[in-house]
DNA sequence: CCAAAAGTGTTGGTCGTACACCCATGC
DNA sequence: GCATGGGTGTACGACCAACACTTTTGG
């Protein structure tokens, strides 16, 4: 589509940043680039936006082209705009931030391994660490373009809105049927911190138990060793 | 530079949302449009980004050549990127949040009053409104492209940062030598409720005053009629 | 001119809510 | 071992009350 991009021209692309909570990691979905530039280095899925579509609809089609996924959570991110952030050319980037839960994108990974893995992601104040499934570090320095600074911002943003709004709730394999320490672990992956189990069975209950939306079913899980946990229903 | 615009490409531009409290009140800076499409109508004050710029230079660049001021706040907002959202083609617009004291408006204000306007805005459960100088009221929208959607999301996002960064201390004229009584105005005419003065000391006291951002002064302000407050400065 | 009233700034207390931290119990 | 619930101390916001300092008003 774009062989060579010309000169006088910017183009507009998207990225969009797939996360996952996978054994209590919060996990990202990165792409093997074949071609140049960056041939070979990982990188975030991209595509450029057509002129029949909205940056946002562009989104959704690379990500329905990858995951067969209806009504997985997207929402902007953030627009990088660096004049020399992609070396083909000036090329800007509205970013989307995808939530989706592992079971589903598990799927995926069986079929396509070659072109898509699944990494660990942490950060703390020394800045981003990545981590392969066999305990490989990826130098976050080594991501193609400046998708190592997108990435980051996308940890921030999502650490800064799981408190106040549902986010949490979308990394959940079934949101019909979860116990509530599922969902601890969810927000415990993206925090990057434990939390105390008593105040957070409170404050996720008093948060939206009253509203309605957080529903105890007559169910119960029997998924580990211990004393089998109360099932939870959430309506998204 | 673009009186017409090709029907294959597509274009970037930048609109600047800047924002002041005056009297109490939050403001917005509209500028009135001379060329069409929505020639005469109201419009956040905008320009296309260069080859040679980032949309934050290109923001920066257009709030230079309006106001005779460095160091104002400027940041991202959102990308709207709507299909139809500029009839002349297909551009797209990287809005950009500007926070500005009103005494340096001001300025402005006298010098180019035909085409600038500061129309004091409120937003509640209805939805926006503008009111110019004398009273009247502006239709929202009567407002230029999906302008009145970019208001929206910039009150919003003003609203959800304000109890946790310094935002709100960038309206102050003088950040050196102000009173809480004057901060309190600002967070009141940000969030569009009275707030209470015991409290709001208290707050803004914990959470700047042990980081030594916030001092108390030895001036005190003789500014209105009752008790002159004390000053206080902020390192911003 | 002086005293009282009104207006604004400043400090303090109470009460309920929510969280951090710890502990007890059920399966 | 894990899920669930309770208890205590602390921090903060809603609401209220009191006091400090100045201008305005009314004799």
């Amino acid at each position: 589509m774009h062989g060579a991009l010309e000169e006088d021209r910017l183009y507009v692309a998207t990225d969009i940043l797939i996360l996952t909570v996978r054994d209590g990691r919060l996990c990202l979905l990165l792409s093997r680039r074949v071609d140049p530039p960056y041939a070979g280095r990982w990188a975030l899925p991209g595509t450029f936006i057509g002129l029949d579509e909205s940056a946002e609809t562009a989104a959704k089609r690379l990500l329905a082209e990858m995951l067969p996924i209806q009504r997985a959570f997207l929402e902007q991110l953030f627009t990088f705009t660096d004049v020399n952030r992609d070396p083909r050319g000036r090329v800007i980037s509205v970013a989307y931030l995808v939530v989706v839960p592992w079971e589903r994108l598990k799927e995926l990974m069986a079929e396509k391994d070659a072109r898509f893995r699944c990494c660990q992601i942490a950060m703390d104040g020394n800045g981003l660490s990545l981590t392969d499934d066999w305990g490989g570090a990826l130098i976050p320095g080594d991501l193609a373009f400046d998708h190592g600074r997108i990435i980051e911002t996308g940890i921030l943003r999502l650490r800064g809105k799981i408190d106040y709004t549902d986010i949490g709730f979308r990394f959940l394999n079934d949101p019909r049927a979860f116990s509530l320490g599922e969902l601890q672990t969810v927000f415990e992956a993206v925090l990057g911190e434990p939390l105390d189990s008593s105040n957070f069975r409170r404050a996720i209950m008093s948060r939206y138990e009253k509203t309605g939306r957080l529903t105890q079913t007559d169910q119960a899980g029997r998924r580990g060793r211990g004393r089998p946990a109360a099932l939870y229903r959430f309506n998204l």
